[in-house]
RNA sequence: CGGGGUAUAGCGCAGUCUGGUAGCGCGUCUGCUUUGGGAGCAGAAUGUCGGGGGUUCGAAUCCCUCUACCCCGACCA
């Protein structure tokens, strides 16, 4: 391709509503452009890398035994009604009448249309497992877009569902899928981290979330130093923390007034916030409160908390008033001593010995408090989130945490859908039975975006080779002005292109930096200058987007080199 | 949906307080010069000042109203 033809639309100025480095660069590099508010338009660029993505993970889906099918984006509401979304789904479905009044949606996800194919197309169990995938747009209407395509309302993914006569066959295909997934992230280039998942409103057993570790990323995950242990922070297992025995010491109540965070109480008494109980008290199903015990360093994991039967989902805290009435004192001065509500502690809290806590009395705390002696040994339930450097659940190592950006999520969906819109085949005895699926997805567009999150410099973007847009940048200097040096420049291009290389040949009448900055802000790996002053010498230069130094090189061999680092030789 | 903010040329912004009829930088186009890191000189094009209504002799500027977009909170690939 000639930048003559292909023109690139890059920019100088980072556009104002750009928060993030990969939302600048895309539009910078000419990848995007906006349309609305989370809806975008991709630009000849940008859509070659939008297609690498894509083929990449086509052929590891077709590898994998996985069966491509395109479904519509416009859905019938009925199927929505069989499976009961349509009430659930919140405003986030994108609902409207056609000209016959009749109901339909922008499909966010596929599992009603593609439960309703299987349950017409596939009759006996000798037809399953069977894995659909199609790579499709999805409509979500996200309250607050944001950050590129990288929360777009309408965006790219790659959605597969898989049916099953048994949780052992689910299971085959699961692992199937998580190598899978794991192989598309290794040849897109990417560090990734596939970690345990909450499975949330989409529902199911087992679930797994793809990050591609990014600084930026809105996601926390924990994993471990010495294992291959990872997780989402909001569901790795905190491991409880124990204190080395000391004789237990009395109880005394001491003046704190005016202390109310762990902080301040920390600080006030010089005793470490890890012996510090802090009671906080939430709403408790069915009404009423409950209170939750955690060490002072420790923070309130909601999503393990909802999963005790005694706390409302969602979380949420006791008014003041509440907190009044079960304790008799205020927010910053509570305790579980002699509280008359359910208390629930955290293993790690449960375990200290004469700590520090709040006294149910505005201005006063405990000290030496010990459970067993001065209150009752508390019911114990996981409810903290995880901390680096605490011990890795599976005993191997310590945990670190790292942001990462959730680019794929598996799941074990069970017979959720299957069951509510009655998709059965008959099995080896002759009887209905609902059918076990799998889903799982891969933000295309998102994968885009992540990429550049994980590889850019002060210069613009340094796409992995499986990514970038062009593969070789061919840059001859003032080639108008030399004959010579554009017959070897053309001569170099139809080398490259007939052995099969994508080459961005700049043949624009351009100074040399405005070349040099475009080709870098775009990103390609490998670049090629010819000059008058090489040419001289015989020579040619190159270098790697992500080399500091160029390097010299024999005209002759450019196109060998080049064919050897791409691995296109032989 | 709640809270905060913005809307002026393709992009980034000033001008609004104090009303007098539109400006800067970048980009774009033309010509000449220049040519190894986003060039120089000369010239040119481009605006319903987000929409509607009002006040006024006169509105980007003041008032009312609508809309879009951005940022902060709960979801998700």
């Amino acid at each position: 391709m000639r930048t003559s033809q292909f023109p690139l639309n890059t920019v100088k100025e980072t556009p104002a509503d750009a928060e993030i480095i990969s939302h600048q660069l895309m539009i910078r590099a000419g990848l995007i452009r906006k349309l609305a508010a989370g809806l975008y338009n991709w630009l000849p660029l940008g859509l070659r890398v939008l297609r690498r993505v894509e083929t990449i993970v086509r052929e590891e889906m077709d590898r994998a035994g996985a069966l491509e099918v395109l479904m519509p984006s416009v859905q019938p509401a009925e199927l929505w009604q069989d499976s009961g979304r349509w009430e659930v789904f919140g405003p986030e479905l994108c609902r409207f009448k056609d000209r016959h009044q009749r109901d339909f949606c922008l499909g966010p996800t596929h599992e009603e249309i593609i439960t309703d194919l299987v349950r017409n197309e596939i009759k006996s169990y000798k037809q399953v497992p069977v894995n659909y995938y199609q790579i499709q747009s999805k409509f979500r209407d996200e309250i607050r877009p944001r950050f590129g395509v990288m929360r777009a309302r309408e965006f790219l993914m790659k959605d597969a569902y898989s049916f099953h006569m048994t949780s052992e066959s689910l299971n085959e295909t699961y692992e199937v899928m998580h190598a899978t997934y794991s192989r598309i992230f290794e040849r897109l280039g990417l560090e990734f981290r596939a970690v345990l998942a909450d499975t949330g409103a989409i529902g199911g057993s087992l679930s797994h979330e793809f990050h591609v570790l990014a600084d930026s990323g809105e996601d926390a995950i924990a994993f471990s130093d010495s294992s291959d242990y990872a997780a989402n922070v909001e569901m790795a297992q905190a491991v409880a923390l124990s204190q080395s025995p000391e004789p237990l010491s009395s109880l005394e109540t001491i003046d704190t007034p005016g202390q109310h965070s762990i902080e301040d109480v920390s600080q006030f008494l010089k005793v470490a916030s890890e012996k510090i109980i802090k009671t906080l008290m939430v709403q408790a199903e069915g009404g009423g409160v409950v209170a939750l015990l955690l060490r002072g360093d420790h923070e309130l994991n909601p999503v393990k908390a909802t999963k005790h039967p005694l706390i409302a989902y969602p979380l949420q805290f006791a008014s003041e008033e509440e907190i009044r009435e079960a304790s008799g004192a205020g927010p910053g001065s509570i305790g579980p001593v002699g509280l008359k509500i359910p208390v629930i502690a955290d293993p790690s809290a449960a375990n200290l010995i004469n700590f520090v806590c709040g006294a149910n009395h505005d201005g006063k705390h405990l000290r030496g408090v010990n459970f067993g002696r001065d209150l009752p040994a508390p019911e114990t339930f996981d409810l903290r989130m995880v901390i680096a450097g605490d011990q890795s659940p599976d005993g191997q190592g310590h945990l670190k945490i790292a942001r990462g950006i959730e680019v794929g999520h598996i799941f074990q969906l069970g017979t959720k859908y299957s069951e509510a819109m009655q998709a059965t085949v008959l099995n080896e005895e002759g009887r209905n039975q609902v059918l076990i699926m799998g889903c799982y997805g891969i933000g295309v567009s998102r994968v885009v975006a992540a990429a550049i999150e994980q590889n850019h410099d002060d210069k613009g973007i340094t796409w992995p080779e499986a990514l970038a847009p062009f593969e070789v940048a061919l840059v001859p200097i003032n080639m108008a002005t030399s004959e010579r040096l554009e017959a070897l420049a053309e001569s170099v291009y139809s080398q490259l292109k007939a052995a099969g290389v994508d080459v961005l040949f700049d043949d624009r009448k351009a100074r040399p930096g405005v070349m040099f900055a475009d080709m870098e802000l775009i990103g390609i790996p490998h670049r090629i200058v010819l000059s008058e002053r090489l040419l001289d010498a015989g020579k040619a230069e190159y270098k790697g987007r992500k080399d500091s130094e160029a390097t010299e090189i024999a005209v002759e061999t450019i196109v060998p080199m080049l064919l050897e680092r791409l691995g296109k030789i032989g």
